[in-house]
Parts: C-alpha cells; sequence; structure tokens
RNA sequence: GCACCCAUAGCUCAGCUGGAUAGAGCGCUGCCCUCCGAAGGCAGAGGUCAGAGGUUCGAAUCCUCUUGGGUGCGCCA
C-alpha cells in the first residue's frame, strides 16, 4: 500500500485518457511524472508536475494540460479537489476516508506497511566493517557497522534479498605484527620482562591473548626463532581478534551472514583466476607508472610492474597488482574476493568503507566493471569520521585500546540503541560529531528518546485504555470505526503515515538509511504536536467518554506506533514500551 | 600537482527524479502553562544555499571554473 503510487497511477491513467480523447499526443513519456508530498501543506495533500514535464513533448501550454487533467482526477472519489497552481503544479486535495483508509492499512499490515516489492527478490551483497583482524573496533568502525547494518535492514525491507558480509583482511603484514605482538605477550605470560618496540601492537587486549596461548601450548615456543612459531600464532591469533571483533558486534546487535577471508584465497587459484580473467580482456600489463605530480616520495624510482589498466574503467592511473618481488599486492585478492562476491550470483554489490579508502573506489569499482562487463553495480559508500565530544571537547582515551575510544567503550557508556540511532542522524558522507552528554540526556534534545517517546506514549495510552476495560486488541482495532477520525490534526497525522512507503523507497534507492531516522523524529514531532493539542482540546485525547470513538483515535495511535515500531526496527533500535 | 568528499539561518544539520515563498532542532525574542496527557506549549525574528558563469519553463539540486575545508595519492591493507 502506497498512496503516492496509487494517486500517481491515477494521474498516468488519466493522462491516457485524455490521449485517447486526442486532448493529448499518444505515447508520451509519463516516466518523469511525479506525485510528491508539497513543501507548503497548504497547497494540499499532494501535488504533480504532470502538466510541467509533458509540456514540452506534447507542444502544449503547462497550464492547459494541467485544466485539461485536473476534472480527470477531480471525478476520483478519493481525490477531494485538484486545483492548478503555479505555472503548472496541480494540487490535490484528498478526501477524508483516504486517510481512514491509510490507517486502516495500517493497523491491518503492521509491519507490512511500507515493506515494499521494489527490489523483487534481487539478491545484495553489503559488505561492511571489515575491520583488519589486529584489535577491538573502535569508534569509526562503529558508524560503519551501524550504517552497514541499517542500509543492509532498509533494503531487506524494501524487497531485496540480502547478504550481510565481512571481509576479514587476515593475509597482510599487519597479521604478521599481529603475530609478533601476541608472542611478546605469550613471553610476558610466562614472566619475562618484555618492550614493545615501534612497529608492534602495544594495547592490553592482547595480554588475555598471550596468556591464552600459553594456557594452551605452555613453553613451547618460549625462546624460539620467529620462524618456528609465527604462521601458528598467526592464525592463534587472528582467531582470537576475530572473536574480539565479534563480541563487539554482538554489543551492537550487529551479526553477518558470512565472513570471508582474504587468506583463504591464497592456493586456491581464485586470485590467479581473477587476474586470467582481467588478462583475457586486455586488462593487464607489464609497465611502468609515471612519477605522481608534485612532490616526489625521497625514495621514487622508476619500476616496472604488473599493472591492471583500470584507466579503461575511469581510474585516474592504471594500479600495481604485483609487488616487485612476485608476490600480489593487497589489491589482487581484493579482486579476487570481488570476482567471486559476482560469481556468487550477486545482482548489486554495496560495500561501506571508512572515508580514508575513498581514494580506492575508483579501482574497485573499474575492476568489478571490467569482471562483470558493466553488469553487476558496485555502490561504495563511505563513512566520514566520527568525532566524540564530552564536556564540550574532544573525548579520546580508551582504556582498552590506549588510543581510540572503542566501540565497547562507547556501547557501555550511552547503549546500543542510543549509539545506533545518532550514528544514523547524520548523511553518511558528512562528519559526525556524537556528544555524549546529549546521548545520555532524556529529553527532547535527544532524538533517540524523543522518538522513543512517542512509541512509549502509545503503549501508555493501550494499557491506560485496557485498564479502563476496554478491548484494545489487534482484532477490536481493526474493527474500529475510523470514520470517528474526522479532524484536520488527525489527517494531517495520518497524511505523515502515508509517506511512510514512500521514504523507504527513496532511502533504499539512494541507500540511504539515516532518511528513516530523520522520517520517524518527523512522525514522532507529529504526534507529540497532537498529542499536546490534546492538552487544550479534549476532543483531541486519544481517550474519550465514547468507547467506539476511543477506539478510532487509539487505532490512529496504534497505527504510529507500528510504524515507528517499523522504522526503528531498520535502525536497529529497540522501540520504548516506556519511559523510565 | 592530481583525484574523491564537503560548503545551506548565530550553532548543529535535513532538503526526494531539478519544481511553487529553501526547512528542523538548538540558541534568541515574546506570550501562555506549571493541568501527573509526565522530561512544557504556542508564536516570531533570523538566508546572496561559499562565489561566478552555463543548461532548463524552472537550479540548493545538473555542468564548467574559482575560493575555502577534509581525505587519499607506485611494492600498507
Amino acid at each position: 500500500m502506497n498512496l503516492f503510487a496509487d494517486i500517481r497511477a491515477l494521474t498516468v491513467d488519466a493522462l491516457a485518457a485524455l490521449a485517447a480523447e486526442g486532448v493529448l499526443p499518444p505515447d508520451l513519456d509519463t516516466a518523469n511524472v511525479a506525485v510528491e508530498p508539497p513543501r507548503d501543506p497548504a497547497h494540499g495533500d499532494m501535488a504533480t508536475n504532470a502538466a510541467m514535464v509533458l509540456a514540452k513533448p506534447a507542444r502544449m501550454k503547462p497550464r492547459d494540460i494541467a485544466e485539461a487533467l485536473a476534472p480527470k482526477l477531480a471525478a476520483d472519489p478519493r481525490v477531494a479537489s485538484a486545483e492548478v497552481a503555479g505555472p503548472g503544479f496541480l494540487n490535490i486535495r484528498l478526501a477524508p476516508t483516504v486517510w481512514q483508509t491509510v490507517v486502516a492499512g495500517v493497523l491491518a499490515q503492521g509491519d507490512g506497511f511500507g515493506r515494499s516489492e521494489m527490489g523483487q527478490g534481487q539478491r545484495v551483497n553489503v559488505e561492511y566493517v571489515s575491520a583488519n583482524p589486529t584489535g577491538p573496533l573502535h569508534v569509526g568502525h562503529t558508524r560503519g557497522a551501524v550504517f552497514g547494518d541499517a542500509l543492509a535492514s532498509l533494503l531487506s525491507y524494501a524487497g531485496y534479498d540480502v547478504t550481510r558480509e565481512y571481509y576479514i583482511n587476515d593475509a597482510g603484514a599487519q597479521v604478521d605484527v599481529l603475530a609478533r605482538s601476541v608472542y611478546l605477550r605469550y613471553l610476558e605470560a610466562h614472566g619475562e620482562a618484555v618492550e614493545f618496540p615501534d612497529g608492534t601492537y602495544p594495547g592490553d587486549y592482547l595480554v588475555a591473548v598471550g596468556q591464552a596461548l600459553k594456557d594452551k601450548l605452555g613453553d613451547r615456543y618460549v625462546g624460539k626463532d620467529e620462524s618456528v612459531w609465527l604462521a601458528d600464532i598467526r592464525d592463534f591469533a587472528t582467531d582470537a581478534m576475530m572473536d574480539l571483533i565479534r563480541a563487539d558486534l554482538a554489543r551492537l546487535g550487529v551479526k553477518m551472514d558470512v565472513f570471508s577471508s582474504e587468506k583463504a584465497l591464497y592456493g586456491t587459484g581464485q586470485i590467479e583466476a581473477a587476474i586470467a580473467a582481467l588478462d583475457a580482456k586486455g586488462l593487464i600489463y607489464t609497465g611502468t607508472l609515471a612519477p605522481p605530480k608534485g612532490k616526489l616520495p625521497d625514495d621514487w624510482e622508476a619500476r616496472e610492474q604488473t599493472l591492471f589498466r583500470s584507466t579503461a574503467y575511469g581510474d585516474d592511473q592504471d594500479r600495481p597488482i604485483r609487488k616487485s618481488d612476485g608476490s600480489w599486492t593487497y589489491f589482487a585478492p581484493d579482486i579476487a574476493y570481488h570476482y567471486d562476491k559476482a560469481n556468487r550470483g550477486f545482482d548489486a554489490l554495496i560495500n561501506v568503507f571508512g572515508a580514508d579508502h575513498g581514494g580506492y573506489v575508483k579501482r574497485m569499482k573499474a575492476a568489478v566493471a571490467a569482471l562483470t562487463d558493466d553488469k553487476v553495480p558496485l555502490d561504495i559508500k563511505l563513512t566520514q569520521l566520527v568525532k566524540l565530544m564530552k564536556d564540550g571537547e574532544e573525548f579520546k582515551m580508551s582504556k582498552r585500546a590506549g588510543t581510540f575510544v572503542t566501540l565497547a567503550d562507547l556501547v557501555e557508556l550511552v547503549g546500543p540503541d542510543v549509539t545506533r540511532f545518532i550514528m544514523l542522524t547524520r548523511k553518511n558522507d558528512a562528519p559526525l560529531d556524537f556528544d555524549i552528554d546529549k546521548a545520555l540526556e532524556q529529553s527532547k534534545d535527544n532524538p533517540v528518546y524523543y522518538v522513543q517517546y512517542a512509541h512509549a506514549r502509545v503503549m501508555s495510552v493501550l494499557r491506560k485504555a485496557a485498564e479502563q476495560g476496554l478491548d484494545v486488541s489487534e482484532s477490536a482495532l481493526a474493527r474500529a470505526d475510523l470514520t470517528k477520525l474526522d479532524h484536520a490534526a488527525e489527517h494531517s497525522l495520518a497524511a505523515k503515515l502515508a509517506e511512510w512507503p514512500r521514504l523507504v523507497e527513496i532511502a533504499a534507492r539512494t541507500h540511504e538509511p539515516h532518511r528513516v531516522a530523520f522520517y520517524l523524529y518527523d512522525l514522532a514531532s507529529n504526534f507529540h504536536a497532537l498529542w499536546n493539542r490534546g492538552n487544550d482540546e479534549s476532543t483531541l485525547r486519544f481517550l474519550q467518554d465514547d468507547a467506539a470513538t476511543s477506539l478510532a483515535k487509539i487505532g490512529l495511535a496504534r497505527a504510529v506506533s507500528l510504524v515507528i515500531a517499523s522504522g526503528l526496527g531498520i535502525l536497529g533500535v529497540e522501540p520504548a514500551q516506556e519511559m523510565r
């Protein structure tokens, strides 16, 4: 059920009728005809730009088209009036029964109201977090985790078949560094005094890993050369780090469907196969890159390398895929990994990266475009930095990691719901100042509580009604006589509910879950406004003396709570039953 | 030097496929309330959408250039 889609269909049908009558030329393309909520509510409930969009192809004046279209629309029982305005807008006012139908629709469909068939079951892979397995997740990862998870839920709600995936970079030099760091903690567990030279991880989160290694192996590796223990400890340490990361994700309620390992790609021939696929398209060659313009690195020297011709797909520069010692660069397994994702049959790929990986976007898109012949789109969403604020200044230190505030610290401080919601109150490509004081505040200044409070108020009405002996069960509300909802303020709230399905589709199409958070705030605001009016005008209160009227009004409130619960569900936030 | 992202009210930010007089919260000003329907309510002031050009019936939105900020830039992932 999508009221905007319904009225748009009505408009398109009316245009077809006008064409059949010879008023409009045949075969006009109506793809750009939009039916939208107007900026100014005084303009009515909906507006269409049909007349302006079609003026040129129809070789007619916009106002003439609008004049012809208006009576066709007004003839529909759902339309109370259709008026031409401005340069050729058609402002549509809907009949009161339409709003009652919206409320009835929400009550009947519950969480299904707003679900969309837009995705048509297409398979989408959302890769997010993908932090190196070298330590606990920090605040930057948290934003990526929340964003990716909400985006995945949103797409699922919009009818896509979504896979949530984490790519483990467990093959590079940084896991050797991890292994050496764990080895030092292992020696420490045996009572040796150790120091952490530059290029190792001194964080105390590895103490327990060193101890666990000692518990498992005793003193087998004490005093032994690195060549003896490196591979073994590397595996042990990355497993331990992934356990840590999984536990961190669990604090946020993030659960991946698939963990893919970079290391697992080696020795299987997958990397070779991916590069061979590019080679078969003539995109692999041996050559020398031009030095970067401007200031040269101190150690710059011309060097012949194996390169991927990513410039053929819009990159600024071709990219090396082999190091001079013949081994793969990090880019090669990444190509193989994305080749694998495409080969697993996904119709679309989405990667969520931190903004510091922005320079990596073009080459990755080039690789996927080349490997799939432009058939599988790859969208890369970058999440900008998060700055934690407390007492008006930046909040920096972490007990656990020594430098970065960790995900665990943040969740402990403000809880998972607040963490998630606030991370989504900003567009992904805008930097975010996360104000811890405000996040903890239980007031209307805190958007999380503001939305939660609206839900809790509805729950409170339901409880109170039940105490008064009113049956407010799902089936009772479904039978409510919604024609009792006859006040403009109630219609306006129902109109906001009607926007939900449309908003879901816009947010899903643009891959922007923050729109859900803003919508929920807006809906909550409309609900609170109606509630406040009830203070002055008792006929607008949800509980009335007359049971039938109460039931209708409670039905509206319940519909609001259902949409809030759906939206919060997408964001991964629990709707509150009561505020304390 | 190059690439990507960003620039909207005093502050923090929204702004849909290009659509009407560009919105919200905070802060500010004024009025009301202090009723357990509960962490106040209502109203108002406040804008060269960084700047210049272009496309269009129509531009905060698309294109070009300029300015300012962030990020990245051949064997780190």
